[in-house]
DNA sequence: GATGAATGAGTGTTCATTCAT
DNA sequence: CATGAATGAACACTCATTCAT
């Protein structure tokens, strides 16, 4: 019997991270249509032939960098979620959550929107995005069931209550929209008005 | 040699319609990405380099597509506009008449948003556009005089007065929402909610 | 009623011609694996993108040029065709025909083998190349019928009269074979040695 | 870092084996323009990388291949052969050995066929394979000197005595070809026919 | 005005091979 | 010995655009 102990030579997570990084740079500045294989490699440092070790080709790379950011803006969302909260609270903290991490990271949302307005937004399984958002659904739910929301589709709810701070966060439709403790606050406030009752 | 006998000279404006239908659609079907000049051209039936009769380059025959689509909603928007009804009856006039358009041409509006979510989207100029919208936002204006409004940028009021309809009316987003009259009147009310003092 | 007259700026002979002959040429030397489009297209003096006006793809390029040289084989065989004299003359024509031919275009009828013995031949329709052979196969047929050949399958007739001339054609596998009147004439009474009852 | 537990050392041998059906799979499946060395690898079951352990190159790797074919072709070819038999006989038991040993192993044969109509058999060293077939030319040799065979190159000869197994044993060529008793004995009574005086 | 032919530059992808482990 | 990661070079093919007609 003989035993091997091998330290193989393992994928780098340092080359992954670059091509997730390089490739939502170049996307953004350039555009999908301009966005080649060759360019996002030359600027994550490395060879074309390189992307496809990591990835099975250039759609695989876009969609999956697309889930990765949708998963940590859903992540971001949901952090200090205390169901027990009164319902307005928090839809607050939801809300006050995505304007931050989407103001925070406002290349990776520029992505995911110029991503979710293309073709490629069709191969992505909605339901592997959608999922994260389960625990909103459910206190807007409770929300309706008390009387204190709307009793409408909660697709409505979503288009006044979250949308509104997608366009706002949006450089690209909304650039000049300042943003500031007040305004923010305001913004809640008109979201909380759309969908209560 | 070939011999063409036609009983009447094919005008022009035909060819530029049928340009610009071969666009809009192509660019909804396969994205911007796939959509080349020679697939444009089979689609509207003429050739490669006919389009370059009617715009300068590839990048102008998209933008002025772009542009003429947004006159057209705009201009439907402000049909029935009479400043001197009330505010809420104004506003909801114009957005029933967005939404009705949306709905009506959901093709020419998925390119807008395609668009306006990429690159392209900066090299049109934005007063070009939202010239368009002045009558509303003088509407917007004398509605935050009157105290009727509640006293926000204008960036924020049309994010929750125009802006979810947009979402609700875009299959990408929202592909479950019922298009019926009570749902729009809701959505509205829901809307006027958001913005009213 | 308008009359246009065109002269259209035609696809170029020359140009196909070109590409023929690289095509040829450059498998021969360097075989299908290393015959690239841009070789090619190089070797005929065109660009690579030209290759795709007059060919859907390489593989198309290749077949067509296949069916081309075994059409003009099949042509070369079959002249001076008469199908009154006797079948041993018949055939001792086309025999000759045939190797006159292969000889003369040693470069075409290498690649033919080099073609046959690739996967590339089952792209091809075997009917299109076997119709050309028809008046040989009646020819057999009918020696059959008055009791002067071996009452045998054709593709055994085929396999010793016209086969061994491919390889005794072909450099590759027949390097020292000297090609006078004297071995030709040899050849074909053992061909005729074969086949006869 | 991963952990390995064999019980027994893996004998190379296999290795080896694997990778030599493995070649002639594939380059009978897709073609030599297709097979590169990782999808060989890949059907063989082991990496790219170990093909360098064995071979030198990927030619190297073909051309071993080939020769290898080869040698055991001759082999059977040669079994049970006694130059004390009749000329007839001698060629008959070699005639039927290298059909039987062609219908038997019809992908190495095919393989060989394809490597021969290419330019990688220049590569080949052809007394390497020639050699095997030295005992056949003396036999050949002295059927002549007794009269018994036609006084022609032995490239004829063997155009007629076993080109013709060739075609009629490879798929490519002629895939209706009923393989029995009675038409092989055809078959060989032809051959005879053709060499014989 | 309108066209199909033509192309250099670029596309996404795979190649044979090397190398650290 | 054996491997998966890595890559520059090459692959087949398409691009936006020009041009002679």
């Amino acid at each position: 019997m003989i035993i091997y102990i091998r330290t193989m030579r393992t994928k780098d997570e340092f080359k992954q991270e670059a091509l997730f990084k390089a490739t939502v740079k170049l996307v953004n500045e350039i555009g999908f249509v301009s966005s080649s294989v060759a360019k996002i490699a030359k600027e994550a440092g490395i060879s074309p032939a390189t992307i496809y070790i990591y990835y099975k080709n250039k759609e695989d790379l876009l969609v999956c960098t697309y889930v990765n950011i949708k998963r940590n803006l859903s992540k971001a969302m949901l952090e200090n979620f205390h169901s027990s909260l009164p319902i307005r609270d928090i839809l607050r903290n939801a809300w006050f959550n995505m304007f931050r991490h989407i103001t925070k990271y406002p290349d990776y949302f520029q992505f995911t929107e110029q991503f979710a307005n293309s073709p490629y937004s069709a191969l992505v399984n909605s339901l592997d995005v959608d999922k994260y958002f389960e625990p909103i659904i459910n206190v807007l739910q409770r929300g309706i069931e008390q009387k204190i929301i709307k009793p409408v589709d909660f697709d409505i709810l979503f288009a006044f209550a979250f949308y509104p701070i997608i366009t706002l966060a949006n450089p690209r439709l909304c650039d000049n929209f300042e943003v500031n403790e007040k305004n923010i606050e305001t913004a809640f406030t008109m979201a909380w008005d759309a969908i209560k009752l």
